[in-house]
DNA sequence: CTGATTTGACCGGT
DNA sequence: ACCGGTCAAATCAG
């Protein structure tokens, strides 16, 4: 109990220095003779603030944000079947023990189900695109049910070890509505968001008790779906979840923290950074962000919480992962407006070339409301 | 040629 | 034994 207490703490502290880190090196690139890409600066805003926000949630909660039980254990337990490889008594055993963390990992993975309705009747589930590219491993016909099941993971699986996963349905009463269960959060970097979704100047919405949602693989509302080659597009006619978000700790995934590198830090600090990543991807309440329009006007973008009844439909199951539930439903402040018109973002102060960040507007920015709009 | 999909086999949990 | 989930060889598509 103390024990876990402490390595929360470091955790709090860890985040901070994160910060502060993160900071010095925007700065650094500010003032810096060879300019950054913007790209750059602005990833490294998103970091900065997440960190922040990481923190102040981490306060605001009592520390429980990190405590997913059992994931941050597996998570751990897995990555270290992965890289470490302890002794390496034979391949076969490793692999063994390597499947068996997985699983266990798999099995106490967020699981969470979203129903879509698709408009075009020929869609195809399978080609539902929520802004991953997922890569189909198999189909089954379930007992009781009129459709068969797709069975697909994310695209990056091997490349980087993403262990996301979704299963996809056609409701039986409703064949024009698909259910989608999710399980598992990206731990990938999907490049789409990168040259799509994550236009310049797009900056998250962050509400004081709001989680972003790190990678989570929150399905995106799109209005045109770009499945793989672009199999096919048809509009989907409501996603359950309205909204669109966005996966801002893919950030995170893109860059390597510079006070992980740096020998100095705490033993507790010194986790991979997948673990680290986990340690608050496996128990955070995901938070949309959606550009209004994503390629017309990506600047529009707005967040909502996961956790809130507004979600049409949106529900999560637990399964084993009672964390889940306690995390999501544990938002208030931005229960009564989940949507975060992120225009204030950009209202707040030039991103591109003088961002505030001794002003209070800047600070101001953690405890932005959920503005409904 | 490379990467995605299909589909029967296999595996683990109940 | 059954069922859901995953694997992997064969096949397809760009």
């Amino acid at each position: 109990m103390e024990e876990s207490t402490k390595r929360k703490y470091s955790s709090l502290i860890h985040e901070l220095i994160q910060g502060k880190e993160l900071a010095k090196q925007l700065g650094n690139h500010l003032v810096s003779s060879s300019p950054s890409p913007h790209e750059t600066n602005e990833l490294l805003v998103d970091q900065i603030l997440s960190s922040y926000e990481k923190a102040l949630t981490m306060l605001n909660r009592g520390f429980t944000v990190g405590e997913a039980k059992p994931t941050t254990g597996t998570m751990m337990d897995s990555h270290c079947s992965l890289t470490n490889g302890a002794s390496p008594k034979s391949e076969v055993a490793d692999r063994e023990f390597e499947h068996k963390a997985v699983t266990k990992k798999r099995k106490t993975m967020p699981r969470w189900t979203e129903q879509v309705k698709i408009c075009s009747s020929t869609g195809l589930e399978g080609s539902l695109d929520d802004g991953y590219s997922w890569r189909k491993y198999g189909q089954k016909d379930i007992l009781g049910a009129k459709f068969p099941r797709g069975y697909y993971r994310c695209t990056h699986r091997n490349v980087q070890g993403c262990l996301a996963t979704k299963q996809v349905q056609r409701s039986d009463e409703d064949p024009t509505t698909i259910e989608v269960t999710y399980r598992g959060r990206h731990t990938c970097t999907q490049a789409k968001y990168l040259n799509k979704s994550f236009p310049s100047n797009i900056k998250m919405g962050l509400g004081e008790n709001q989680f972003h949602n790190d990678q989570n693989n929150q399905p995106l509302h799109e209005k045109t779906q770009h499945t793989p080659a672009g199999i096919f597009t048809f509009e989907t006619e409501g996603i359950v979840k309205t909204e669109e978000l966005e996966i801002k700790e893919d950030i995170l995934t893109w860059f390597s923290f510079p006070s992980q590198s740096n020998g100095s830090e705490n033993e507790d600090n010194m986790l991979p950074e997948s673990t680290l990543e986990n340690q608050f991807t496996e128990s955070f309440s995901p938070v949309f962000i959606s550009p209004a329009t994503s390629e017309s006007n990506p600047f529009c973008l707005s967040a909502c919480h996961l956790d809130s009844t507004e979600l049409l439909c949106q529900h999560i199951q637990t399964s084993d992962n009672t964390d889940i539930t306690e995390t999501v439903s544990a938002p208030t402040s931005v229960t009564n407006s989940p949507i975060l018109d992120l225009d204030i973002w950009l209202h707040k102060g030039d991103f591109d070339t003088d961002f505030p960040f001794n002003t209070p507007d800047f600070f101001s920015l953690f405890e932005l409301p959920c503005t409904s709009t």
